[in-house]
DNA sequence: TGACAAGTAGACAGACCTGTCTGTATATAT
DNA sequence: ATATATACAGACAGGTCTGTCTACTTGTCA
């Protein structure tokens, strides 16, 4: 049975993300998640503590998921790489979190919200793409690439355009384009 | 001489650019301005629609400078579009809009605030993309592009993935990253 | 049984928000 | 000179927000 804390941050996250993190109010979590104001200042001492618990969890959860989806599709290096967009294009037609359709990237969303760099909630959103970046860059080292840093920082260029282009156009399909410009990337920077 | 108007929208869009949408009152935005709360709801009858009226200055703003910018460096198309992301790069070092140092693009901002597709605030945002999609495609066909819709999406999402990555990561060298990959991109799809 | 931990409901202070209203000042144009 | 348009300052109502506090209930363990 999940702890009364983990319901709050599960209910926060989402709807942080749905309505954004100064849009939703603290009584509209606690109305929602059925617990007390008091028992959720036991566990964090200000609205901006849940904010950044709930983007931990968000960051944890994400790259769960993503790297389930790729090593899902393939043990080959090359082609989880290339599954990261199908999974991308999965999450924008909102079928990869349950209770959560898409509504962007929640770390765009919290960097646009909080937007100074040294702000707590832009630092977790900076140390997630980081993360991710490493995780891209592992396989392109594991896929033979000569330069697998320079390679990895244009895959993760390529996913945040289709993020962005998915959320602002309301157009999933930029999934594909992302992917096709990947594949030219990797047959042109991976051996035969 | 600058209208009462002009000046209440200048300031509104750099309030709302550098500080969010939501978190920025009223009152600090009539502060700065020097302008009375009477006046202002004589121009605009909500907070919204001085929103709205400062995403669209800011429409006109940024086009114009984007456009402006890849003129001055080229009358070719192909180097035109090459530029782009020259400029991105001016942008994202704070030098391009005086007043305003770079703080994400205004307009995923919005859409992450006002996350729902059919709001007001969002339409605008992503009118603004189809418009810059539609000049980037305008230079495609002039270059000579087989396929010049699908050229200039593709154009367009590195663009998105430097500006993401630029803000989240305070990384304004993405948009070299995005260049390389541009260049490319138009050496395998423009005629020799 | 009794002590203690954990949670509940709900009132509350104090700050801040949007939007309305009053009354006054200034400048232009007829 | 007087009417009209535009702007001003500032008070105000009504709502929302965060964070604190009290007093009551439940469950567990010893």
């Amino acid at each position: 049975m999940k702890s009364k804390r983990d319901v709050l941050v599960d209910t926060a996250l989402r709807l942080f993300y749905t309505q954004g993190f100064n849009a939703t109010g603290i009584d509209k979590i606690l109305a929602e998640s059925g617990v007390a104001k008091m028992t959720m200042y036991k566990h964090f001492k200000s609205k901006d503590e849940l904010i950044l618990a709930a983007l931990m969890r968000r960051d944890e959860q994400f790259r769960d998921w993503l790297t389930a989806e790729m090593q899902k599709a393939s043990p080959n290096p090359r082609d989880q790489l290339l599954a990261m967009f199908d999974a991308l294009e999965e999450w924008f037609h909102g079928r990869a979190f349950k209770g959560m359709g898409f509504s962007g990237c929640a770390f765009i969303n919290a960097s646009s919200e909080f937007a100074k760099l040294d702000h707590p909630a832009h630092q977790i959103a900076a140390e997630h793409k980081r993360c991710v970046l490493e995780h891209i860059a592992d396989l392109c080292t594991k896929a033979g690439a000569s330069d697998p840093k320079q390679l990895a920082e244009q895959l993760a260029l390529l996913k945040e355009g289709a993020i962005v282009t998915a959320q602002v156009r309301g157009m999933p399909e930029s999934a594909r384009i992302a992917k096709t410009m990947a594949t030219a990337l990797l047959d042109a920077a991976l051996p035969a």
